[in-house]
RNA sequence: GGAGGGAUACCCAAGCGGCCAACGGGGGCAGACUGUAAAUCUGCUGGCUUACGCCUUCGGUGGUUCGAAUCCACCUCCCUCCA
């Protein structure tokens, strides 16, 4: 009997959470003992943007390559004209060309944000599949790739089976979806010498097709390495706040948000959270691990899950103002806050504008304020705030309903800070 | 085609001539407590008004009445049973 082969990045993924599955675990420590191994991450551009959930793909990628690994990331232009059947119950809309090859533009600048280009020994590629699959016709493809596979395995998928049981059924195409897959992971191999598949779980099927098309053709063995699926703590879907999915482009989805988000994570997700989407080392976050415990309510494992994915895909400059905004927006003293740190707050939330002459006389009433900025939807409502406690204005509460707000309330002699409750602010600007 | 039951505010659901802007629950908003958490407790939850009060609302349209969500007629839609 072997040995059982240890290998140091295998053990620190398994212990960050991030093996689901692999198709011979000891066999890749084995490979990646003996040297630098090419490994690859696919990402269909559905979208204009890559959201959370895809992180989880780029950062693995990332730690294969800080290991001494060559990664690619591989944007998905051919196969996300087909539509990936795993994981959906539907047949999905076919997107334009148009569409695509913008979506795919997109995500290309945001693949190549989390990797190392430049590397002088292991840089990074950035590939595109529609490369190397659009030139090929369905004569050849049927001949070259088709012929490899039984429809047997292909059936078996669980992202088909699941579809043929179900109402709606399964097209062609869909089902085809697999076979683009395999033939890539083989092209890989074959140009790139790229010799593992990383993905979520939901990518089994494809990947190990992949690994079966890539011995069938080379007599090579390559491998296939998943993650589990991120969920939340009530087992819903990760990446969704009651605004949408959180995307990493920061124009969808601003630094503030993206901070806020991973600031929000529950107590029973933090540690797990911490491992899989930041670099910092097993001390570190066992060390941070123990804080929390001390000491929930400081959230400092929270702060430290924000705080470096937010500096990881944002930057620290990007961070820093999100921290700042943050400081306001919950709840400090505006008074010493300096110009330029409030207007990190303005742009995260609505802002509305007034004429300046409506400040001017005997002044602009709290509850006409209210309304007009729609932070109220009618007078006996903002009436009705008032007295309740609920309102602030620049942060301190006015539960006076007949206040009047004058030139001197303004901040940096143009702004007032409105909020209802804890969180609902609007920025007046005055002008 | 016949017989019966129903339609109420964001949702569910009381009310069955005046005390009804309409019980109660859910949801939502706000407050207290707290950790930008969970649970709990409190207030509010058609519009206008500082307020007295006024206006619009109970499927639709007409009618009876001093007065209707409540009674009558017709209409629309839903449900159940019988053919």
């Amino acid at each position: 009997m072997l040995p059982r082969m240890k290998n140091a990045l295998l053990d620190d993924l398994q212990w960050r959470g991030l093996l689901a599955d692999c198709t011979d675990i000891a066999a890749l420590a084995a490979r990646l003992n003996a040297g630098p191994i090419t490994l690859y991450c696919g990402f269909d551009p559905t979208g204009e943007s890559l959201h959370v959930g895809n992180l989880v793909g780029q950062l693995t990628l990332r730690r294969f390559q800080l290991a001494g690994h060559h990664p690619i990331a591989l944007a998905g232009g051919a196969t996300g004209m087909i539509g990936d059947p795993s994981g959906k119950s539907a047949e999905r809309n076919l997107l334009s060309r148009e569409q695509l090859s913008h979506n795919v533009q997109c995500i290309k600048g945001q693949l190549a944000r989390l990797l190392d280009f430049e590397a002088a020994d292991n840089p990074a590629r950035l590939v595109d599949n529609a490369d190397w699959t659009a030139p090929i016709s369905f004569l050849e493809f049927l001949r070259d790739v088709g012929k490899h596979f039984p429809l047997s395995a292909m059936l078996a998928k669980d992202s088909v089976r699941s579809r043929m049981e179900g109402e709606v059924g399964i097209s062609y195409t869909e089902f085809s979806y697999q076979l683009l897959q395999a033939f890539d992971f083989f092209h890989l191999r074959q140009t790139l010498g790229c010799e593992l598949q990383i993905g979520g779980s939901d990518q089994w099927g494809n990947i190990t097709a992949g690994v079966d098309f890539t011995r069938r053709k080379l007599a090579a063995t390559v491998w296939g390495w998943t993650f589990p699926l991120i969920t939340k703590a009530d087992g819903s879907k990760f990446g969704k706040t009651e605004s949408g999915a959180v995307w990493l482009d920061p124009q969808r989805t601003s630094p503030y948000r993206f901070y806020q988000f991973f600031y929000n994570t529950e107590d029973a997700k933090v540690i797990e959270y911490l491992k899989i989407f930041t670099f910092l080392e097993r001390e570190q976050i066992e060390s941070v691990e123990a804080e929390q415990s001390a000491s929930p309510g400081a959230r400092p494992a929270q702060r430290a899950l924000a705080e470096q994915v937010t500096t990881l895909l944002h930057g620290e400059a990007a961070c820093a103002s999100a921290i700042r905004a943050s400081l306001i927006l919950f709840g400090a003293e505006i008074g010493d806050t300096d110009e330029a740190t409030f207007m990190d707050v303005v742009g995260e939330v609505p802002t509305v504008e007034l004429p300046i002459g409506a400040v001017e006389g005997e002044g602009l009433s709290l509850i006409d304020a209210l309304t007009q900025s729609g932070l109220c939807p009618s007078r006996g409502q903002a009436r009705k705030d008032v007295d309740g406690g609920g309102i602030y204005l620049n942060n301190q509460r006015c539960a006076e309903a007949a206040a009047r707000i004058s030139r001197d309330d303004l901040l940096f002699g143009r702004y007032l800070l409105l909020r209802k409750g804890k969180r609902q602010y609007t920025v007046v600007k005055v002008g």
